[in-house]
DNA sequence: GTTAGTGCAAACCTTTTGCAGCTCT
DNA sequence: AGAGCTGCAAAAGGTTTGCACTAAC
């Protein structure tokens, strides 16, 4: 894994509890929380502590192998965390069912050129969040208001 | 104000906490977090509470007449606040110096567009968090690697 | 007068920290 | 062997809630 090979050549110590850690964010192809992320590894290591997820979360947003989203908070306030392998995107969020999309379209890669050039700026993350309603919700929130108007 | 009105036509009552709290947000072209926003609030009321800031601040986000944002918890994990009077604009926060500049580039309008033709989805809000370092941090970065080396 | 809004205290949720003991290299 | 990591307990930081009292309309 990319992660794992990366974290060995800087020396960083791959225990059983790291280990369990990274397969599951790898395999998850999802946005996880830390909570969720530690009651699916203690299915695999019940006696891992959720101090151990933190850090191991903090470890490696601080690494650069994980971005850290807040998803508009559309849960709480937790953060999410997804590998950082894929293209620059933005994640859009039905506000209604909580689904996440994911678009990669070239509007972002202008953005971040004009922001540089614009500000001078050095870019070193972006985060986009699209917070609405899904086109499915968008029926259901119809049918919705017709219900409330009858009631 | 735009907020007071906007309040006053749907019944919402308009005590002298909100007034001085409106006051504080509108004026203040700053993001604000909740904190600041009590502290500078209290040197009108001394005795208004915290609470109120945060059942203020949670109604006029449900109401769509304040944002929440992020800035990447360039300060721990508090939200900011700002009027939704102005257009649609990215936040490019320099994650040395803190500061944060506003970006009103045409790729935001393209970006949405593109996502409600794409997902045909309904946006409601979008938040562009953009993560780096600002020009002049960058050269003091410059500075504080040679010095690095040479210690 | 009624109902919405406030203040206070206490709870809540998510995340971090201090420290003693364990384990990876 | 020894630094790095873990678990536990406890605290921190930010925000929300229950309830009795107050004030806006």
């Amino acid at each position: 894994m990319e992660m794992t090979r990366s974290l060995k050549e800087r020396g960083v110590r791959l225990t059983r509890q790291r280990q369990v850690l990274l397969n599951l964010i790898d395999q998850s192809g999802q946005h996880l929380d830390a909570e969720t992320l530690y009651l699916r590894a203690r299915e695999t290591d019940p006696k891992l502590n959720r101090v151990t997820v933190y850090r191991t979360l903090k470890m490696l947003k601080e690494s650069g192998l994980v971005d850290e989203l807040d998803l508009l908070h559309k849960d709480g306030d937790q953060h999410y965390y997804e590998t950082r392998m894929k293209r620059e995107h933005a994640h859009v969020i039905c506000l209604r069912c909580g689904k996440v999309e994911e678009y990669f379209g070239e509007p972002l890669a202008r953005l971040r050129k004009e922001v540089e050039e614009t500000f001078g700026f050095e870019i070193l993350l972006v985060r986009t969040e699209i917070g609405g309603y899904c086109s499915h919700c968008q029926a259901l929130r119809a049918e919705e208001m017709e219900q409330a108007k009858s009631a």
